[in-house]
DNA sequence: CGACTCTTTGAATTTTGTCAAACTGAGTGG
DNA sequence: CCACTCAGTTTGACAAAATTCAAAGAGTCG
């Protein structure tokens, strides 16, 4: 089974482009990778903590967010997976699943057998490096994380991920200004941010009124970027764009 | 330059085969690697946020924390390097740090050429997969630590940071039963675990009096390995070690 | 013996969590 | 079309965790 969309509106290509410069020939080889199309229900798993997959999963559109849970019972979210993502792509090389993945939205998916992956590598070394480069770039984003998770306050910190989501979503072309769908709960940015559901509407609300966001259902609007981004300390150097698009 | 370990005392050989299989070829390969050997007083940056660097920096011993440094002046440190460790193989990669890695102890180190790493992937192609593996195990440990300063009091924090590192350090020789070197200050803990320094001291006191911990000075000893297992909902899959030596 | 860094202590304050309940809006089935 | 359900949001009062500030010990090094 093959994917059948135009080079420009195959997540994968668009994805990797914003981070890496692909050659004629590589872009032909990921448009012609195939892979398994599934359609994947709203708060369903993906993958499971403990899985040994022989295969990884190309987001085509909708949201994931990659989890664990502690032996407490708590949920940490610790990345959040869009278009163009590989959510699970370091199970080529660690056999055993140490996350979750599961979907926040509908998801359309595609999977990729590690076969085929590592076909693809051989054959062309410069993808192994936009790969590798692609699961560095998502270490860099964990290193964010950690940093937002421990050194800033609730308001701020809720602010540098908006940011985050912003310009990552805009690299993957789903963004038109300031606006985005974001089906994001106030529960699921509680796990994300490691702070209560409470505290997040509580947060939220504060933003509002000093016009940072406009959030009302999966619809954000950002008014004031440059606002919003000072309130985060949002730099974003550490997503390793190719064409910085956070400029603006 | 070359090193001039015996292969078993070679730190980078016994890191990589603490989590790859190598061949003797592949492994005779990294004892010809040239380096340049260098030894860096403590509370040295050897990289920083900003840098464009050409070539990586092995740890051949001491400890160095790799951090970053927030707009309101706060530091977070995202990981401990040791022995073994290429704390900034990722400049292979992505051309700007977006950390700064500085030492904690006086350290001895490698550093070695992004055109010698390269040339080495592209005569061991399994060399870039234990290369890239390793990449892959660092952001394990990076989402273990979103996990840990989420979602974890500051207790249960302090002793899942601890067991990790008595692991780590076990990997690569560092341990005798269950004591271990660790020369990183309260306050160090305190950048690493997203707390205060005094609340990094009531934690380690509260944790001497419960019995899972001996600290004094630069010596760790664990009496009590379960309860500090415990403590810290401690499970060892994320460090994707080939020979799991936590197991005791 | 200073000079230093690191550790320890106490009291007051702030941030965030907990609990419990009410509200809202989108869908469902009668 | 309305009552009902259900997930998600909002609110308030209170409690717990962690911070802040300030100062005093301890240990090490020159």
């Amino acid at each position: 089974m093959h994917a059948s969309f135009p080079s420009q509106d195959n997540p994968l290509i668009r994805k990797l482009e914003s981070i890496f410069t692909l050659t004629d020939d590589e872009r032909q080889a990921l448009q012609n990778l195939s892979m398994q199309l599934a359609v994947i229900k709203e708060d369903q798993d993906i993958v499971r903590e403990g899985d040994r997959p022989s295969r990884s999963c190309l987001i085509l559109s909708g949201f994931t967010a990659t989890y664990k849970i502690t032996a407490g019972g708590k949920r940490q979210i610790v990345t959040f997976g869009m278009a163009g993502d590989i959510p699970d792509l370091q199970s080529l090389h660690l056999k055993v699943l140490d996350i979750s993945i599961g979907t926040l939205t509908q998801c359309r998916v595609g999977f990729i057998t590690h076969d085929d992956l590592r076909n693809l590598c051989t054959r062309y070394p410069r993808i192994t490096a936009a790969f590798w480069r692609e699961t560095l770039i998502e270490g860099a984003i964990f290193r964010e994380w950690v940093t937002n998770v421990g050194r800033r306050e609730a308001y701020n910190r809720m602010a540098h991920m908006l940011c985050e989501l912003l310009v990552r979503l805009r690299a993957v072309g789903l963004v038109e200004g300031y606006s985005c769908d974001l089906p994001i709960t106030q529960g699921e940015f509680a796990d994300a941010l490691g702070i209560t559901t409470v505290h997040v509407n509580r947060v939220l609300q504060q933003m509002r009124a000093d016009g940072l966001i406009e959030l009302k259902g999966d619809r954000l609007n950002i008014p004031d970027w440059e606002k919003l981004k000072q309130a985060g300390e949002f730099d974003p150097t550490y997503l390793h764009l190719e064409i910085d698009q956070a400029a603006a």
